[in-house]
RNA sequence: GCGAGAGUAGCUCAGUGGUAGAGCUCCGCACUGUGGAUGCGGCUGUCGCGGGUUCAAAUCCCGUCUCUCGCCCCA
């Protein structure tokens, strides 16, 4: 084999089959998102590194973007994330939109990580947003909006939860507790690892990182409250507004979530499979308050979240959830070719059939018959064509089913009715 | 950045020092107006790359690159 030039880490080449499932994805997307009223938008693919400097936490801008300078020196980033573009586009316009306003985008975004399963350096993303409304039923909109899709695509609350809970709650608790406002942010960090660690590990890394052993236990007794919830003024009426939208099944509340981001300033979700190879959450999100007065805006809250289509294809894959076919031609009708004599006829037909409606493809050159029926069975087509001189002669066309190998020469005038009926039947089993 | 595993035909992989293999795919024929099934035949390799040990290396050693999985972090 000659020296092909590899693709980039972590890129992913979209075959036919593979570019089904991200179609297939954008799609149910936006009939879902579309259901709740959310409009598509989308922000540039590269974008200036200040716009992340200011938010997006440490991490994701210093180790995790791609960053080159422009021929001018600037450092351009390929976006790692679209909130800070949301923010932006909604701060440049504000006085001419109609809030609260719902938004949703899809593409593809960049992260300069190790790819393992799950999780590449290009990847795609669902992104939708309620900006300029600031009450918990905003946020179990969204909630509620993240869970339909999941029921959408088949997977069931049984298979795919969202987690939730307040950042607001869980700082007044901490105060409560007696932790001082400068240890929050170290405490957030431990809770977050609580489940990637075994027990004896993660009290380690607690009293590692600064806890005596008092706070260390009041934190474990926190994640253990499973009833924490209800003393927060919002996370109650979160939960009403959810089951009032039909979502309360998708939906349930874990002190454990807290979201790295540091943006996020009242009630955070994560999606999570609930039994799955991939133990990386599915999406995650939350209500950012502060974000568009930080950008220079006028002060505006929002929510939103954001959905990676790596890990979800893997769970879909997984739960055989993925449409079938996949790698089959949109064309399910191939006309063949006789012979050379025949081959323009051949062209016609598909036309013809082509501007009655029909999805339908010719083969390019006269080979044999068989070669040609062959081909139409492997790449998925449903009905063989063959119009060969005695086709022509009696003005007619005969159709085959490969499905069920039956055979019927039918009128020339009729043909595309005919295809359109046979199309319409079952496979033959 | 750290750790583990893997790189052999287009694909999936076998091959633990002695002539590089199998299955699938593909192509041809049986079957020149008809696919799937079957049978027969055929094409395809710098064994990731570089070095070392050896009479002899896909195989052992060193280095290196890439991929996969995990850690970190996160969608």
């Amino acid at each position: 084999m000659k020296k092909i030039i590899q693709a980039v880490k972590g890129t992913r080449d979209f075959y036919p089959a593979e570019k089904a499932v991200i179609t297939f994805l954008y799609q149910t997307i936006r009939e879902v998102s579309e259901s709740f009223g959310y409009q598509e938008y989308d922000g540039p693919f590269l974008e200036s590194i200040d716009l992340y400097a200011a938010k997006s936490g440490e991490e994701l801008v210093k180790e995790q973007s791609f960053v080159f300078p422009d021929k001018s020196g600037n450092l351009i980033a390929l976006r790692p994330e679209l909130t800070p573009s949301l923010v932006r586009m909604i701060a440049q316009k504000q006085r001419q939109l109609h809030f609260p306003l719902r938004w949703w985008s899809f593409g593809p975004f960049w992260r300069y990580e190790s790819p393992q399963k799950g999780r590449g350096r290009e990847f795609f993303q669902w992104n939708a947003d309620l900006i300029g409304a600031a009450s918990p039923e905003a946020d179990a909109e969204l909630a509620a909006l993240l869970a339909s899709l999941f029921r959408k695509l088949g997977l069931g609350p049984d298979q795919v939860q969202v987690y939730v809970n307040n950042r607001r709650l869980m700082e007044e608790e901490l105060r409560v507790m007696g932790i001082p406002d400068g240890l929050h942010e170290i405490v957030f960090k431990i809770i977050d690892r609580r489940d990637k660690l075994a027990d004896q590990d993660w009290q380690a890394y607690a009293l590692d990182l600064g806890l005596d052993g008092k706070q260390f236990s009041a934190v474990q007794g926190l994640l253990e409250d499973r009833e924490l919830w209800k003393k927060s003024p919002e996370l109650p009426r979160f939960f009403e507004a959810v089951d009032a939208l039909g979502a309360a099944d998708y939906v349930a509340y874990a002190p454990r979530i807290i979201r790295g981001l540091d943006y996020y300033t009242g009630t955070v979700f994560e999606a999570q499979a609930v039994s799955s190879t991939v133990r990386r959450s599915v999406a995650g999100g939350g209500r950012y308050d502060n974000l568009m007065a930080d950008v220079g805006g006028d002060p505006l809250p929002g929510v939103g979240f954001a959905m990676g289509d790596m890990v979800l294809s893997v769970i879909l894959k997984e739960l055989d959830l993925l449409p079938p076919d996949r790698d089959a031609s949109p064309a399910r009708v191939m006309v063949t070719v006789f012979s050379e004599d025949t081959l323009l006829a051949s062209y016609q037909l598909a036309a013809e059939l082509r501007a009655a409606g029909l999805d339908v493809y010719s083969y390019p050159t006269p080979e044999k018959l068989g070669k040609q029926f062959k081909h139409a069975d492997r790449v998925g087509a449903r009905l063989a064509l063959v119009q060969g001189p005695d086709e022509i002669k009696a003005q007619a066309v005969a159709i085959k089913d490969l499905a069920s190998g039956e055979q019927k020469t039918y009128p020339r005038s009729e043909a595309a009715g005919a295809i359109r009926e046979l199309l319409d039947k079952p496979p033959a089993a």
